[in-house]
DNA sequence: ACGTCTGCTGCAATCGATTGCAGCCGTTAT
DNA sequence: ATAACGGCTGCAATCGATTGCAGCAGACGT
């Protein structure tokens, strides 16, 4: 009767009385063999093999005081980039038999919050997590950390003290952005930053800005629009830019959402790229080559950028006596060089307003 | 000493004694509050504020022998249209307080078996699942089901007896390609269908196939080619196709993953879309409206499909009397035309080989 | 032949939250 | 005044797997 309600349930006990065992010893047989006898080891197996018996990981995790789970929060699994960081991960933790709990955040603090207590309350080994701005974040994940949760940020920093962060090198990558417009002759620019008030983004500014510093070049500041990481304010930004008089010949999209967006600004204000404009966006994605002219961007290592944090996690659990110190693990980006930008035209006298011809369909 | 070792640690017990109380009222405190006096109840609740507690999920759920939790197994969260789905399930269940459980099967059957008892280990709440073709899983569905466990197949069926399929209406979708193509004047057609032995692939090309025979125009076998759902698979197939004399005025394409090695395909062979080649394809996708031409494709509403498969879950657990019973929920599809398709051509006399220009850049 | 050691197995406590049952107290009806 | 009742709380068992400790048998040495 009580066996009744829940057919399926098969306990080492069961097992245990079919092979003529005790439940301790199934339960040695199956963690760890070389403790059971090759004979009874084998008669357990083929008892749980017949009575289809799977361990429960509920009873496991509550004893041994921690789970095989790692705990991702991410902003949205829909943008191609969080959806490779999130392979990522995925793929190395189900590599270690662990299990791995999505979160979407939507960018939204209060959701990030919540998430990270109900994480805890998974008694996850690990928690991933892409950071929103906001120092009651900060505070929450350092009192993690303290509470001795493995916490690992990607893409972003937090700023939270102790905690390990992987991200990609957006200096660098911006860098590499500037130099190559500048080495086209490019000396006017546009930057369409997206929202400059995570690190990122942040980063990305900063690391275009200083490459043409470098050069002696200065990007004034009215070309530097901030919007949010969305298609949508990438298109309303690109708009704004291009209603203005005065077009730069070299435009920097800080992401590719932005970028999509932008380029719909593209078709709708009948700009030629890379004719009347050239563009380097960053991220890499299935459609930067298809789209025309095909992108000239700016490639993060996405999976590894997951891979990398959900192996840090791993085997900080594997030798669990090592207290994990914090460090910042950053991955270099990879300029690949397609048919957005083209040599900057030697002098026009003053840059035109851009012709109002119709939309080439 | 004992304490120390998980300092984070907090247990319903501490709480209980620093509101003067016993653990089991801090239990009805949180999970049944009707059943404590508001006053304790404040107690009790200011104590857990105060001390950081939060519930053990796996303590939880292991005496109420189930957890909120739902387990998703895709195939590859990169391709969009998964990624879709996935947020779908995320996003109703977090509503409703359950954490999803992400599993990348990677089209493999033995990964799919083995995530299948991962899952049932952790006593999920229930199993989405997109199933790859194959007895042994389907047999292990079933068997799962006869268990007791609640599993709602995603955009493709197993076969498994018992289960509840949320799935597009393919059939419908590729009938409306089909037909949107015959009203522009076409008559002979080149399909590339992709995996033909999962079910939503066989039904596109089955509807496809039926509208056009309705009309009483004949698919030659010819040129329907299989390959695989990836980007590759797409380019070789559109290769081949495009190598033979005689092309078809039109081509359908069964998956966006497809299309987009399609598109490449098409840009070496110097193809002019539509001038040349009318083109549809299944699956609606970021980049669809921003390649030359824009697409005209069938929508999925990949979202729903997700959110809908979670809502069946969720809602047969809340209800847990009621035993699901076993259905088909179809949802609709939608063509939304854009650019990549154009009249037939009145009648040429035969279609001459495609003229091998040079790729245009 | 006896003691000792090694290797395998079983017993029982444990992880933390939930819940049936019983006890307690105050209230109301008779 | 006493009985009956209802509301709130605590006790202790329970979910299933793990593990320290102890028991037991067989092997081996002396």
């Amino acid at each position: 009767m009580k066996r009744g309600t829940q057919p399926g349930m098969v306990r080492q006990e069961d097992v245990a009385a079919r092979a003529g065992v005790s439940a301790s010893t199934v339960s040695r047989a199956l963690t760890r063999p070389e403790m059971v006898t090759p004979e009874t080891r084998r008669r357990i197996l083929e008892a749980a093999e017949a009575l289809g018996y799977a361990p429960n990981q509920l009873a496991r995790s509550l004893r041994k005081q921690g789970s095989r789970t790692i705990g991702l929060i991410i902003s949205d699994i829909l943008v191609p980039f969080h959806a490779e960081v999130a392979k990522g991960v995925e793929d190395l933790a189900s590599e270690h038999g662990f299990a791995t709990i999505l979160c979407n955040s939507g960018e939204d603090p209060r959701e990030e919050m919540r998430y990270l207590e109900v994480l805890r309350g998974f008694q996850v080994g690990g928690i991933i997590i892409e950071p929103t701005r906001g120092t009651a974040q900060r505070q929450r994940i350092e009192a993690l950390v303290r509470s001795g949760t493995r916490v690992v940020e990607v893409d972003r920093i937090s700023g939270a003290r102790g905690v390990t962060s992987v991200l990609s090198d957006n200096l660098g990558g911006a860098a590499s952005a500037a130099e190559y417009l500048l080495s086209l002759g490019h000396r006017s620019f546009a930057v369409i930053a997206g929202d400059t008030s995570i690190t990122s983004g942040k980063e990305r500014l900063a690391g275009f800005q200083g490459s043409l510093e470098r050069q002696g070049v200065s990007l004034d500041p009215r070309w530097v629009l901030s919007c949010p990481n969305t298609p949508e304010g990438g298109y309303r930004a690109a708009r704004e830019l291009f209603a203005r008089p005065g077009l730069p010949s070299a435009l920097f999209v800080q992401n590719a959402q932005m970028m999509s967006g932008v380029l719909r600004a593209v078709r709708e204000a009948g700009l030629e790229i890379p004719l009347e404009l050239s563009v380097v966006c960053f991220d890499e994605t299935q459609w930067a080559a298809l789209v025309n002219p095909p992108l000239t961007v700016v490639a993060q290592q996405a999976y590894e950028l997951g891979h990398t944090a959900a192996k840090i996690i791993v085997e900080s659990m594997e030798r669990r006596g090592a207290r994990q110190k914090s460090r910042v693990v950053r991955l270099p980006t990879r300029l690949i060089v397609r048919e957005s930008c083209r040599e900057a035209q030697p002098s026009r006298p003053d840059a035109p307003a851009i012709s109002g011809h119709s939309r080439a369909r």
